[in-house]
DNA sequence: GCTCCTAAGATTGTAGACAAAATGGTGGCC
DNA sequence: GGCCACCATTTTGTCTACAATCTTAGGAGC
């Protein structure tokens, strides 16, 4: 995930247009943050960049600001959209309800494969945080989020919650960077985990408020200490 | 992405550019129904209609698919989405967790001046019904809704349910119709304003989760009496 | 020296034309 | 008579040029 160069050179998708093409390296430009929040993006300039032509990154840019990661000012031009940790922290308010409601379809429609899959997922969480490998402790994370919002089978919830995630992958990023936030956060995933499998959906809907309002309380934290206190000695 | 959406709910700026305004005149009648689901939206046919270039009608439709009123196919054009249904319960079942958040909300940081106005609006919806005034009772329950997603002040939340909501317009025609069942719904409204006045979030919470289960039974009795019952002596 | 006006530059919005893809129908072939 | 390939039509995708709009810099007037 170095460069745009990398993106320019894969071979294109035999199968999509250009268009989805250039929205979607767009796209992964602002969620890596290659383009940083607030940095204006220039039809003319992006055109140059992936060789395109400009209706070809003018549409590109509608459809992310369909998607909320693009802020786009009349007569005055798109931009990425920054959000703030306010902002962040009312995402996370709305997530408590509807991956609450994920959960508790997930824990309600559950087979016996999945439970197993999502031990053996318990399981490995646990470890990556012992073994203090954080990276793949984000993985399995991401993960869970993913398999509880798919076996849901709730298309409207997910689509809301795949439009809220990534909004804010970058507050998330600078959450589960932090070891001692993951030794913390681990037993609240492991308490979602246990709430579904053990199919109730109630538990699971809980676990999920429970965890949620954490991680809320822990941007909070951050985002305070980041600011710095109003005085020290 | 907030820009968009807000003016899905406000009449069209007349300072606007084309391009605004061919956007809300179709997102005006595909909410209207005058495009009816599923009904094809030809780039040329609407440019042609409001003799604007297809450049401005397809900016319209991408705007439009953003926000879920319109369904575009890859090289095969779009049209108008179909809500069935299941998916209008889906809806209803993710609106349950955010709206609960906006009602709570709103109900910790009530003033005593929009708790009057919550007294009256209570007191005229439940007159409006009493005079069989389905069309007032509509009213004043869109207000009831625009008026705590407003004071939550909750800007993602807001969006989220206006996307939600312009989408299932059609559905919630249906039910609001009946006169029986606003007969119903008018008392569960004013448990909603009760709970909302005497600013107790988790009764807010629960009141608007309890009428938003009952919505749900609402539709699902009508869909199943519409498709007719398997067997019927 | 400051403010307001004007004009040039930069950037987005709109238009029309061409290219590519998908659909639907027609004819030939088995 | 049914099935497959092919071509015409329809519709979207892409491109280039032009118009409208906003921003910014420079200068005249007070």
């Amino acid at each position: 995930m170095s460069s745009t160069l990398e993106n320019a050179l894969r071979p294109a998708d035999a199968e999509a247009g250009a268009d989805q093409r250039v929205t979607d390296v767009i796209r992964d430009a602002i969620i890596r943050g290659e383009y940083v929040p607030n940095q204006r993006l220039v039809e003319a300039d992006l055109s140059a960049a992936f060789s395109a032509s400009r209706a070809t990154v003018r549409t590109a840019l509608l459809e992310l600001a369909g998607e909320g990661l693009v802020e786009r000012l009349p007569n005055r031009g798109s931009r990425v959209r920054a959000i703030s940790v306010d902002e962040a922290i009312e995402i996370l308010e709305v997530r408590i309800g509807v991956e609450g409601l994920c959960a508790a379809k997930t824990a309600a429609s559950l087979t016996d494969e999945d439970a197993e899959a999502f031990g053996r997922l318990r399981a490995a969480m646990i470890e990556s945080v012992a073994e203090g490998d954080l990276v793949e402790y984000a993985r399995l994370n991401r993960y869970l989020d993913v398999r509880v919002r798919e076996l849901s089978n709730h298309a409207t919830a997910s689509d809301v919650l795949a439009r809220l995630h990534a909004q804010s992958v970058r507050h998330q990023f600078k959450l589960s960077s932090r070891p001692q936030r993951a030794k913390v956060s681990v037993w609240e995933h492991a308490a979602i985990i246990d709430a579904v499998v053990a199919r109730d959906p109630d538990a699971a809907e809980q676990a999920v408020r429970s965890h949620l309002l954490s991680v809320i309380d822990a941007l909070r934290d951050i985002s305070s200490s980041e600011s710095g206190p109003p005085a020290a000695p």
